[in-house]
DNA sequence: AGCAAGATCGGT
DNA sequence: CCGATCTTGCTG
């Protein structure tokens, strides 16, 4: 339908994530071209959140994490995994949504494999690109809440914050 | 320079 | 539950 402009990734890393279930994650590089409607998600939300990488300090890593809302943040983990997360709220700011599921694709690891998304993509604007965007659907999906995975070294009260969201019904429900 | 741990996944 | 696999960031 329409692609979502800046404004909408100035919002809060929270809000951004309960609102993207439901809207296409669109990808258009020679390899791979299709929309994925997004069914889960989870909100890092700066300085103060430990699960955040930004926790941690400015870094040469999560530097993509303090530019405007609307570019990507892109790592590689267990030496193997590229993570997607979308950068949210204003500049210096650090917040990010990791994307942990699209339609067709369960897992945050397993997404950006299927979709071919890799380091090339770190900086990358959704809102100027040529090659991956996000589009409004007109479809509200039902979005259910729950404590973020794989962040138990962070303690409380970030282990137990209910920033994953999820469209209900979809798999990884529980 | 060395090392421990990680926003995961798939197989035991 | 455990190993694969390698980058990052911290320690010394």
């Amino acid at each position: 339908m329409s692609r979502v402009d800046r404004s909408f990734f100035l919002a809060d890393a929270v809000t951004v994530a309960g609102l993207l279930p439901g809207m296409d994650l669109v990808i258009g590089t020679g390899k791979k071209t299709g929309k994925y409607m997004i069914t889960e998600t989870e909100a890092y939300l700066g300085d103060d959140d430990r699960a955040c990488h930004a926790s941690r300090g400015r870094t040469p890593r999560t530097e993509p994490m303090y530019m405007p809302g609307g570019h990507l943040y892109i790592y590689f983990v267990y030496g193997m995994h590229w993570m997607l997360n979308v950068v949210t709220g204003p500049q210096d700011f650090p917040q990010a949504v990791l994307i942990r599921g699209v339609s067709q694709h369960s897992g945050p690891g397993r997404l950006t494999r299927g979709l071919g998304i890799d380091g090339s993509f770190n900086c990358e604007d959704l809102v100027s690109s040529g090659r991956i965007w996000i589009e409004e659907t007109g479809c509200r999906p039902e979005v259910i809440s729950g404590p973020r995975v794989g962040i138990d070294y962070a303690g409380e009260p970030w282990i137990s914050k209910p920033w994953r969201f999820m469209i209900r019904n979809q798999k990884g429900t529980k």
